[in-house]
DNA sequence: CCTCGACTTGACCGTTTGGTCAGGTTTTGA
DNA sequence: TCAAAACCTGACCAAACGGTCAAGTCGAGG
């Protein structure tokens, strides 16, 4: 804070503010500087996105192995292969830097939240929905336990993001399976209690892997079996709201 | 470790070992000295045993707040009301302390498990089931946070728990259905997946009540919503697997 | 009433950790 | 070519935390 050169005119996006945990920023990749957008122009800004990225993933895996306060800033150092004191000058703080780790799996979580549109079929909608989130589990076990991690210990930095975008997704959503049911699309279940389930199923092949793991002979599932178990979920919950999967025969 | 006294000749059960993380203890609730069982025999065991006892409550609830590594020893003693140096007379290490909070979480868990059993139809002990560990989560809800985040962080501490205990509840558990889907009382689904959204879905409502409490207005479900959701719940997995809960019509 | 062991506690200690800082080196732009 | 800005880093610091310890108090048995 009385230093003038750890907090330089930067290029890129950095601390955004260091408050004690609480409230967060903006709908996330909006306010940029006129010159970053993601084309940077000069080599400087591209490394410094490099190590940017570089640093972010290495957090991902530390936050997400220890949680927050387990996690230390030497141990993300070290796997990011660069001193501590320099991973300050890209992050004043360790709340900064878990806050952008935080708002990029945010990011990953609302695109494939699109998966839900684009089709008036709930058994499409919610089946395309169902795979991207269990690919996402797949692809980015870390960021879905540093969420949930951050949820489980009441969303001390997230919060503004469940009260507002998460909030306004999830109303949608509800609104757009309330038609289904309105339609006779599929069963009267209550909306919300549906996407719950969705979140929590899907989400928890990525949260608890290691148990999954476990009483997998300790290996971690095959490509084969994730399959097998992401089409198994997606039909349980279609028949469980009404829709026949198997198109063999006709349901509703 | 050099002193004589932090770790006296102890009537209750107290710190097991002090390892840096990993291994755990018997089957719980066996090795326990001749004489403490559940009906303590003196005033002074009986004042020992409801100390530890609000010392695992506090602990409970600090650890599914705050991780393991981010609660304190001062926190758990203070919300124990006792001062720090006491907790440690009681148990030895923190290490000690949570593992006992462990245990006695796992502990309510099988319990619920026993829903299972005592029927042989499929509608029934997946209803008694899922109603069990829905209630578990709204009466419980630290404990299965604390559970969570245990998983969440690799199990370092009730990995053994997994692969023995664990381990063959679901291998028990998996035969049952195998039986049901054989003699066609349900859809042939795989049964580690059902069970895998069974407990997925029912946890979600203690290990994210938080983000359930801000989409629901801020307010925590009510008795109302919570039991209209587990109807939900159950009535979701059971149409799922191709049981029809509602018994106007007949379904299989 | 006295003794001995169970229990209690304020003060203290070593370690870990987030963060700082001064003094570098490298790159950029004029 | 040269100065200014950006970037890098070893050494350091204050705070927090788990755990220890000595010096107690208390209560049951003799």
């Amino acid at each position: 804070m009385t230093s003038d050169h750890a907090n330089p005119p930067i290029p890129g996006q950095d601390d955004r503010d260091a408050d004690p945990l609480s409230e967060g920023a903006q709908p996330a990749g909006a306010v940029l500087p006129p010159d970053a957008d993601d084309g940077v122009t000069g080599t400087r800004a591209l490394a410094r996105q490099a190590v940017e990225e570089r640093i972010l993933n290495a957090a991902e895996q530390v936050f997400a192995e220890y949680g927050f306060k387990g996690a230390t800033m030497g141990r993300i150092a070290e796997l990011a292969g660069l001193p501590k004191a320099n991973l300050h000058y890209y992050f004043a703080t360790k709340i900064a830097l878990y806050r952008q780790v935080v708002e990029r799996i945010f990011q990953i979580w609302l695109e494939a939240a699109d998966a839900f549109d684009g089709c008036d079929r709930p058994e499409e909608a919610l089946g395309r929905y169902i795979r991207a989130k269990m690919d996402i589990s797949r692809l980015h076990p870390n960021g879905s336990k540093v969420w949930a991690n951050e949820i489980l210990h009441g969303a001390p930095v997230i919060q503004d993001y469940l009260e507002t975008t998460l909030e306004e997704w999830t109303n949608g959503r509800m609104r757009l399976i309330e038609g289904w049911i309105a339609r006779g699309l599929m069963k009267p279940v209550d909306p919300r209690t549906l996407l719950y389930m969705i979140w929590a199923t899907t989400q928890h092949y990525a949260d608890f892997n290691h148990q999954i793991h476990t009483l997998n002979g300790g290996e971690p599932l095959s490509d084969e079996q994730f399959e097998a178990v992401r089409e198994t979920v997606v039909s349980i919950v279609l028949r469980g709201v009404g829709i026949d999967p198997d198109p063999r025969t006709g349901a509703d």
